[in-house]
DNA sequence: CAGTTTGTTGCAAACGTTTGAAACAATACT
DNA sequence: AGTATTGTTTCAAACGTTTGCAACAAACTG
């Protein structure tokens, strides 16, 4: 038989007073008799008598919950900023409600909705790749909820940012490779509606002209999966074997190549050199191990709960704020040519 | 400045009729007047309201909310869990709440008393590694609110479980390695506070006793992290040269070792075979690929989010269901010796 | 014309909590 | 004795929504 929490009211039907007094009893008002002070703090002990944050969202229209919005969680990179996040806001007094959008954009919308009406106190919000409206966004903004993006940002909308430096980290892999002997480099490129798919182009790009390096029609490719990476390999390589570098716009896709490069016999580092961004907890467990940029996952999850919290505090007619964390390559066997 | 969710208070105001008109025109009741619906309706609509789920959460007496607490987020294996549990628990509108323990009983116990007190329709559980009180499960069952346990469940509460045949997995995953030659097995076993520690350990005996191998006295050793494995291999293989075979209690342990065995230039299959547990996605990216045992993550996910909606129909007096998954050896080249 | 029915709307309570204001008794001051 | 002060407690409203019941007018019945 279902039972129920203990309430305020179970307590001060008990002791034959009000729910008034009970309520200030807890909080150690100075206008309750001490003695009244003492039973209610006893047998609130003794029943294990927790307030109810239902009923105190609903007075003080805040429910100590932040909504975050991320496209999968299954994603290393995603999990790690996850925690960051729980970090700061638990040590805050705030629970965080986990949603995925599976990189769908009704997903997307339906969560923003749904946590709209929940009364959350803010969000932090990663894009799906395929968001290219952003109604729901707006949505938020006039509802008056704060909102940091991280990592995805939607530049159409007023809110705080936390992202990596995508173009150095990129521009500083690029160099890298091209250091260790990489003629002909090859970018697998991710979606160009996403500042990160565009930015790390970009400092790919750059790091090629700094280099004076020669840019061919299949210098960029689009793809940004594990499957897709496997599948592209032979076909590239095929058509290409002059091909000795591969910098990828994330850690799976660069394993995807690396197996598909290994099995076509072909060697890693000196036959091709390989370098991924993200530095998820895989990239040193592959043969041979993954150069790869770190994308600083639990620091942007701290980041982003930290400028939310600032935010709720100071929420009026504010300027946007634009974290911009470094980025670190970590060298490892897939791009050292001795 | 902060503006608020459209209430159906404003929308009475603006109409010049009362709450419970809007409230009723909303649902369709059919006491009100076609007209006064249409206008309600059509306003609604146009202001984007959404009915505020804190206050029927007060009301009802129901969240539609599942609050969902795992050791760690960042595991491949828990994060496909919430997948499987979302996917369920989505499509049939309910939301989830993810509390971490970092496998700490303390962080465990807040995590309860905070989910109790937001009104949780239910719990889906995995234990942390740490916990061996169990009295803030029991506060659950008092107050009534089901318990769903899934890999790492509790005896002593009496909730619905779902967990994988460990002692299956282990057994087929030993036998395997021993038809394929292994004569000195080691077996990398979890905490014995854990069925899935204790029921995999007895999986690898029961297999060895099957095929009359020798026990050695170091035959077990306890050791479940990739970095516990990475220094326990190097001195464990000095001091017995004879060991061809390990089978770990995850796949994490399972990398460690396979980094450290490659680093001593001992090959993988046919010095020493090597089997662990889980599946997780990087145990096809490891070379050799990894033999492993398929835990059904978001199977177990999804098992465990209709388990509880199940028994949210129907708690009373119930009799407790435990679900248990079949494990899938997925045969690789770590343990394949021709 | 009195009474009933029908259609439509509003009132008030409820969920659990907080908090300003009111209430009350007991004591102190003039 | 009358008034002010103090200590303690309760009342009532609020947050947003739902819902049984009351209220009212208009239309119908006999």
């Amino acid at each position: 038989m279902k039972g129920h929490q203990v309430t305020i009211k179970d307590i001060a039907k008990m002791l034959h007073i009000s729910p008034s007094t009970v309520s200030r009893a807890l909080k150690d008002h100075p206008d309750i008799n001490p003695q009244t002070k003492k039973n209610v703090q006893e047998l609130a002990q003794k029943m294990n008598y927790k307030p109810n944050k239902v009923a105190l969202s609903l007075l003080q229209q805040e429910s100590k919950i932040i909504g975050v919005i991320i496209p999968e969680i299954i994603h290393h990179f995603f999990s790690t900023v996850i925690s960051g996040i729980e970090k700061v806001a638990n040590d805050a007094g705030y629970h965080i409600i986990i949603c995925q959008s599976n990189e769908s954009y009704l997903k997307e919308v339906e969560n923003v909705q749904a946590l709209l009406s929940s009364n959350i106190d803010g969000f932090i919000i990663s894009m799906a790749k395929t968001t290219t409206r952003f109604e729901h966004f707006k949505n938020i903004e006039e509802v008056g909820v704060p909102i940091v993006f991280f990592d995805r940002a939607c530049e159409e909308v007023k809110a705080d940012k936390v992202i990596v430096d995508d173009f150095n980290g990129a521009f500083k892999a690029t160099i890298h490779l091209i250091e260790n002997g990489c003629k002909n480099l090859v970018h697998f490129a991710g979606p160009q509606n996403l500042t990160i798919g565009i930015e790390r182009k970009r400092g790919f790009l750059t790091a090629l002209k700094e280099k004076n390096q020669i840019l061919h029609d299949y210098t960029i490719q689009y793809c940004d999966t594990f499957e897709h990476a496997q599948n592209l390999i032979p076909e590239l390589l095929l058509k290409h074997p002059e091909i000795d570098g591969v910098f990828t716009v994330n850690d799976a896709t660069a394993i995807g190549a690396m197996i598909a490069i290994k099995k076509l016999n072909k060697h890693i580092p000196s036959d091709i050199a390989l370098a991924g961004f993200t530095n998820s907890f895989i990239s040193f467990m592959t043969d041979p191990e993954l150069t790869t940029v770190d994308q600083k996952g639990y620091e942007m999850g701290q980041n982003a709960a930290q400028l939310l919290l600032n935010r709720m505090q100071t929420y009026d007619d504010y300027d946007p704020v634009t974290t911009v964390l470094s980025t670190e390559l970590i060298i490892r066997k897939s791009s050292v040519r001795k």
